[in-house]
Parts: structure tokens; sequence; C-alpha cells
RNA sequence: GCGCCCGUAGCUCAGUUGGAUAGAGCAACGGCCUUCUAAGCCGUGGGUCGCAGGUUCGAAUCCUGCCGGGCGUGCCA
């Protein structure tokens, strides 16, 4: 149940009985003042301007024929023609009622489920993860659980750097190690001194640069001693970024790791068929696709080089062979990139040749979701004191350390003590949750302050105050001696705590539906933390257990199951993790 | 040069297809624990929405110009 969408179906009903033509939008929005309702419709003025009507009549014709018995309480006009709709109370305990029973909480399943792939994370797999691979990670899985919650199919695609010239260097390098004897696994442990070593050996002994280049060579042409080496490493280095998904809670697999290394028989063909269909001309040596729909305004075109003067091939190239690939063979109806806004005009510059080229046919959907930079506290990227990249294993180190010692020094009660275990489960799920949270709640598309005393501070916006607001109702539960899976208690509506609190639970359909369109994950973070608001305005205003009667007690129990369900579902669709004590 | 993004309270951030008096949190100040976890709640103060025009019943939101910051821009990814 959508009260948005039944609401501007009904309203939009009204305005063609009420004479005014197709076409125009009921504009139906939540109020955001409590004195004027709890929807209004604002489409009453933009049709009368339209029509060059007075826009009070035209709202008035409107109220007339719309038909909310059961649904609205009371239906009014106020200013220059707003209309304002404030819904039945016990409409609302019966919708919330169904809902909170509902394993889905009574969204539906999309009519229309397409398949999607979505591609994120994608680090480089030369080197270990840093924190600049953490946007992309926990941004893309969060819609991914979202998009598969609303019933498309997912297809997960993380597109890891894994060829290029640095990988002659480095195999180079890892066969030295295991000439001495070392094992792979020992010789990668940690993948920065790795490459650092690597490099070092690269710049400064001529005889191995000369072996890192042949084995590029040896590489490139398929030489089975040197795919075998260079197979060793990507294996080592995968199974690293696995061991960070894991501790991150993000779903990737080792089976969605698709490298550039796929693509790579596909390239000359794709260049090939570029040239045959007179997209990509020779320019400088290079071949190159010139977009005249991305010139600027001097007209010169916008240029995509598909292949170099020395016959090798660019991430351009690559990209498209992936865009084909996975609408020709994965079936994508709707292909997403979760990747740094820095690359806009690169994603723009594949996303017009693919289509250009019928590599992805006309229905399928584009999309570019890009986001901003993580910046220190000083406003400038977030590095080490040295000025290297912060490693992602190290940011998880130090967020879990720090959450559990919150934990740990906080003041408990006697006889609900935690053992350390539980100390160090919570850390963890506390830590993580407050990294991740931090990064999905900032509209994605800007900068980000990476701040350790923010994320952690466990008040206002952040994960641990949403992961607090569900102990508190397991705590509650535990108290009744109920199960927060099996009670079923009979909602009744009287409150004002209570009615805010219903229409805001009922609402998590509107949001899901608008993050599975515009992959903006900050808006069910902030649905999320106006929800534990409000939870806690109830918590404080109702009491629950000591309600003046047993069928109150049983509401505000079902009332607060429906938050608990409602905030343990949204927070596993961002990846986020609650417990039962913290 | 050209292109893209950003500029909202001291700080960090919301503000959905243009809507009513621009909202939270932090920080500051003042209240609330013999009662369901005070990691909480309630309240007060705090704004030239970068600047200037324009579009209209109505602009933080759309258009133009300017200022300030970031990023990108033919052989890295």
């Amino acid at each position: 149940m959508n009260i948005r969408t039944s609401l501007s179906e009904r309203v939009q009903s009204a305005m063609l009985a009420a004479g005014i033509p197709e076409g125009y939008n009921p504009h139906v929005t939540p109020s955001k003042k409590p004195g004027f309702g709890d929807y209004q419709a604002n489409g009453a003025m933009g049709a009368a301007k339209a029509m060059k009507r007075n826009p009070r009549e035209i709202a008035q014709s409107i109220v007339d024929n719309l038909q909310l018995e059961g649904i609205a309480s009371k239906i009014e006009i106020a200013g220059p023609g707003f209309i304002n709709i404030h819904l039945d109370q016990q409409w609302l305990a019966q919708q919330l009622q169904s809902a909170s029973q509902d394993e889905r909480l009574g969204i539906e399943k999309k009519s229309a489920p397409l398949t999607v792939v979505a591609d994120y994370s994608s680090p480089n797999l030369a080197k270990e993860m840093h924190i600049g691979h953490i946007r992309s990670t926990c941004i893309g899985d969060a819609i991914v659980r979202i998009l598969e919650f609303t019933g498309d199919t997912l297809i997960r695609q993380n597109h890891v750097g894994d060829w290029g010239t640095q990988f002659g260097m480095l195999i180079a390098e890892l066969e030295e190690h295991m000439q001495d004897g070392e094992h792979a696994e020992f010789a990668l442990k940690d993948l920065e001194t790795f490459y650092k070593q690597s490099k070092k050996h690269f710049d400064e002994d001529e005889d191995f640069k000369k072996r890192a280049r042949d084995y590029v060579v040896k590489l490139q042409s398929g030489d089975a001693d040197v795919l075998a080496l260079w197979e060793k490493f990507k294996n080592v280095s995968l199974s690293h970024n696995q061991d960070i998904y894991q501790k991150l809670n993000v779903s990737l697999t080792a089976e969605d790791a698709c490298g550039e290394s796929f693509y790579n028989d596909d390239l000359a063909v794709l260049v090939k068929e570029l040239k045959d269909k007179g997209l990509s001309v020779e320019s400088d040596g290079a071949q190159v696709v010139f977009l005249q729909e991305l010139a600027d305004k001097n007209g010169d075109p916008s240029p995509v080089i598909v292949q170099k003067a020395d016959g090798g091939y660019l991430y351009a190239t690559t990209d498209l062979a992936a865009m084909r690939y996975r609408c020709h063979t994965l079936k994508a109806d709707r292909l997403m990139y979760f990747i740094d806004d820095r690359q806009s005009l690169h994603m723009k510059q594949v996303f017009l040749t693919a289509q250009k080229a019928n590599f992805v046919p006309p229905h399928v959907l584009l999309e570019h979701h890009p986001f901003g930079k993580i910046l220190g506290q000083d406003g400038k990227p977030y590095k080490t004191r040295e000025g290297n990249a912060v490693k992602l294993s190290d940011v998880i180190n130090e967020a879990i350390e720090r959450a559990s010692e919150i934990v740990r020094k906080r003041e408990r009660k006697e006889g609900d003590e935690l053992s350390e275990d539980q100390i160090i489960s919570i850390g963890e799920k506390v830590g993580i949750g407050a990294i991740k949270y931090a990064d999905l709640s900032k509209t994605r598309t800007n900068d980000y302050i990476f701040d350790w005393d923010a994320m952690l501070s466990f008040e206002g916006n952040t994960g641990p105050y949403l992961q607090y607001a569900y102990t508190r109702v397991a705590s509650i539960f535990r108290n009744a001696g109920e199960s927060l899976d099996t009670f079923t208690g009979e909602i009744v509506v009287e409150e004002e705590k209570e009615k805010e609190l219903a229409i805001k639970l009922l609402q998590f359909a509107e949001i899901i539906e608008q993050v599975s369109e515009d992959a903006f994950p900050h808006v069910l973070c902030t649905y999320l933390y106006d929800l534990a608001s409000l939870f806690m305005s109830f918590y404080e205003a109702c009491p629950i257990l000591k309600a003046d009667s047993a069928e109150l007690r049983a509401s505000r129990l079902q009332i607060s199951k429906a938050v608990a369900k409602t905030m343990t579902l949204g927070l596993d669709l961002l990846g986020i993790d609650v417990m039962e004590k913290m």
C-alpha cells in the first residue's frame, strides 16, 4: 500500500471528473506542517493557471468530486488552492495493522520486474582497496539490495582492474619471490608493500624492468606460465577484497568479479565493428569516435579514443565491450554504474557511443550514478599523514575498535553487563554501520567530510542512533516477555504521536519506490532517521508496557513492532545490521 | 579556453515533479531519570539560501550573467 499513489489516483480521477483535461499532475505530497493536513494536493493551481481559471474554484470542484470515504477524515481548501487531506485514524490503523503483519511490510513486488546489471566497487587488483572504494561499494550495494527487494533480478558486476602494464611488473616481482620458495599467499600478504617493493625494483633495476616489460608482452600473447602467475596474483588480491566485503557486510561474492581482462578477446572485434559502422575513424594513428552530440560551443566534437596509435586499447573500449556483454549476454534492461563523478564525461561518451553502435538496444536504461570525494576535516581529500591513500582494512579495524571502546565504556545497570564477546560483536555492527551510514546518509553527488566523532557520536542522524532505536523496541519486548516475531496486537491510533508514527511507517513504500528509481540511498537514511526520532518521541510520550489498558498496551506493542520491523528491513537494505542490545 | 558539479545557521547536512512561516543534528543555553535503555526526550537562541537580474499567483528549486571552490577535457584507469 502506497498512500501517495492511492491519493494521487483518486485526486486524478476527481480532476478529470471536474472537467480538467488529462495531463495535469495532481501533485500529491506529504504536508510539511501539521496544520496543513497529512497530505496535500497542489495540482489545482497548476491546472487553473493553464486553464486561466480561478484556482480556488478549481480546487473546490476537485474536492466536490474527490472520493475519499473511509480514507480521509477531513478535506479542506487553503490559501491560493491547496487541498489539504487529513487521513482517517481508523483507516491508518487498519493499513498499519496489515502492513505490520506482512513480511514485506505491505510493499508489493513490481508487476514488471527488470533485469538490472549493477557495476560497483570495481577496485584495481594491483593494490589493496582504499577508502576511496567505500563509496561505490556501499552505495552500489545498498541500491542493489533495494532493487532486489522490489522484485528486480540483479546481476552484480565487480569490474575489477586486472589488466594493464603494471601487472608485468607485479608478476615479475611475484616470480622472484616464488623462486625463493615463498608461497604466493605469503608474498602477497600485504599487497601495498608488495606493490611498492616491485615499483622500487622496477625503477632501480634495469634487468627487472626489462623482464617486467617482457612479461607484459607474454601476458598479452597468452603465455601459459605468465598467465598462471597472473591468475595467482589475481586470486590472492580478489580474496583480500572478499575479506573486506565480508567485514563490511557487502553482498558481492567472488562470482560477481568480472574484470577488464574478461573482455580482451572482444576488443579488436569491437573496434573493427566501430570502423565498419563508420563511427570510428583514424586520427593521428589512433582510432577515434567523434561525438558531435557532445560538441563544445565552437562545434568541435568530443573525441573518444578506442584504440591507441600503438594498437593498444583503452578503458573506453573495455567499457563498450562490457556494455554489449551485459545487454546481449546478460540480457539487462537497466545498466547502472556507481562510479566517481570525475568520470561523468567518460560515461556520457561511452553511453552515446554504445547506443549509436547499437551495442545497447534502445529500450535499455543506461545510468551513471556518480558520487563525490571523501574529504578530511580540513576539506582536502582524506589521506594519511604521509599523504597516502587510507587502506580500507585500516578504516574497518579502526571503526570496530572505536565502537567497541565506546560500548565498553558505557555505564550499564546491574545485571545487564555485557561480556567481552558481546562487546566485540556489538562493536563490529556499530562500527561498520557507522562508517557505512555516514557515507550513505549524505547526498551522494556531493563530497563528504569523513569525521570519526560525528559518525560514532550516537546522536543525530547516525547509524548508531538508528540501531539504538531498534534495541529500545527489542528491550521492551524482552521486558514484556513477548516475541517480536510472533506477537500480534490490534492497532488503534488515538494520540497525535501514534498518528504521526503510523503515517511515517506507511510511507516506507513511497521511499522504497523513490530510491529504486533515483538511486539516492540518503533518502532512505533520512526516512529511517525520521522514523527513529518519531519513535523516540512516541516512546517518551506514550507509555507502552504501562499503558492504561491491555488493549492500548497491545496496540502500542504492535506499533513498536512495526517500527522494529521497518528499522530492521530498512537498515538491512542499506547493508547495516541491528542487534538486541547495545 | 571549453565542459560538468558544488555554494543553505558557527560546524555537518536535509529540503522530492516550483508551493504555504527554509528544516534537522552538532556546538551554546534552559528543563526532564524512585517509572519500558538519559547512547534518550522537551524547549530557547541562531539565516541576505554566494551576488545581481529574469520567468509567475508563488523561486533555495527554473533561465541568464557574475563571484568563489572542486573536477574533467586526444593516446592512464
